[in-house]
DNA sequence: CGGATCAAGGTATACTTCAA
DNA sequence: TTGAAGTATACCTTGATCCG
C-alpha cells in the first residue's frame, strides 16, 4: 500500500486539507466507493477509521469514536456491553493509519489493519474493551454523584476513554436517570493511542 | 530552571438528512 | 429548495509534568 494522498485526489479535494481536519478520513471513503453519510457505520458490517501517524506508523492522537450524549443514560446505567452503541462501532473496524509529514500531497496512507472482536485471535483485545466500558460507566457515576460541579469528566480504561468533545455553542448532555444536565458540554468515546499500538502489534 | 512532552479540554469544518 | 440539526472527520491550545 504505501498510497501516496497527491496521486489519488485532484487540487480541489486537496483545498483546505489542513484546516478541515477530518478532509482525509472523508476522502478515503469517497475514493472506495463509499458515500459520506452520517449512518451509524461506514460499511454494512463495519466502520472506516483514519487516524494521523508518524511515517512509521506510530499514533499521534486519540482516534475518535462516537458522541455520548444519545447514549448517556445506557452508561449510567451499564447497560450490557454487546448491546450498546459503543460495541455497535467498535466491534469490526478497518483502521487507516495515514502519515501527515509535510506537504500535503505527500501524506501517504500506511498499510490497514482490519480488527474484527469476534474473531478468535481477539478475544483478549475484547475483554480488556469490556473492562474499560464497565469501569469508565462507573466512573462517569461516581464523577456526577461527587465531583464539584456534578458534571462529568474525563474517565479513562486501558484502551478508550471518554472526555470532552463539543464546540460552541455546546450542547449540554441531560440525563433522565438522574433528571438534570450531568454535562455543559458534549462528550466523546476516544480510542487511546494504546489501543492503535495494541493492534499494529496483534495484527 | 527551562525546554520537551503529554493529556485534557476546546475548537473548526464537511457532509447528509430532514423539516419547513 | 434551503438551511438547521446532527454526526462525522480529527486538529489546536493550554497547562501540568517530566527530565536534563
Amino acid at each position: 500500500m504505501n498510497r501516496k494522498l497527491g496521486d489519488l485526489v485532484d487540487e480541489e479535494q486537496m483545498e483546505g486539507i489542513i484546516r478541515a481536519k477530518g478532509r482525509t478520513g472523508q476522502l478515503l471513503e469517497i475514493l472506495i466507493g463509499n458515500k459520506n453519510s452520517p449512518r451509524t457505520l461506514d460499511f454494512t458490517d463495519g466502520e472506516l477509521k483514519t487516524n494521523k501517524c508518524d511515517r512509521y506508523g506510530k499514533p499521534l492522537e486519540t482516534m475518535f469514536i462516537t458522541q455520548i450524549n444519545s447514549i448517556i443514560d445506557d452508561l449510567i446505567s451499564k447497560k450490557d456491553f454487546y448491546g450498546t452503541h459503543l460495541y455497535e462501532k467498535i466491534s469490526n473496524l478497518l483502521y487507516v493509519p495515514v502519515c501527515k509529514e509535510g506537504d500535503p500531497w505527500n501524506w501517504f496512507f500506511l498499510p490497514y489493519i482490519h480488527v474484527n472482536l469476534n474473531d478468535e485471535k481477539n478475544y483478549e483485545l475484547k475483554a480488556q474493551l469490556e473492562k474499560d466500558y464497565y469501569n469508565i460507566c462507573e466512573q462517569l457515576k461516581i464523577c456526577i454523584e461527587t465531583s464539584d460541579d456534578g458534571y462529568i469528566h474525563t474517565s479513562n480504561g486501558e484502551l478508550i476513554q471518554i472526555r470532552s468533545k463539543d464546540s460552541k455553542p455546546y450542547g449540554p448532555i441531560f440525563s433522565n436517570i438522574y433528571n438534570r444536565y450531568i454535562s455543559d458540554k458534549n462528550h466523546a468515546f476516544y480510542f487511546k493511542k494504546e489501543f492503535m499500538k495494541y493492534i499494529a502489534q496483534n495484527r
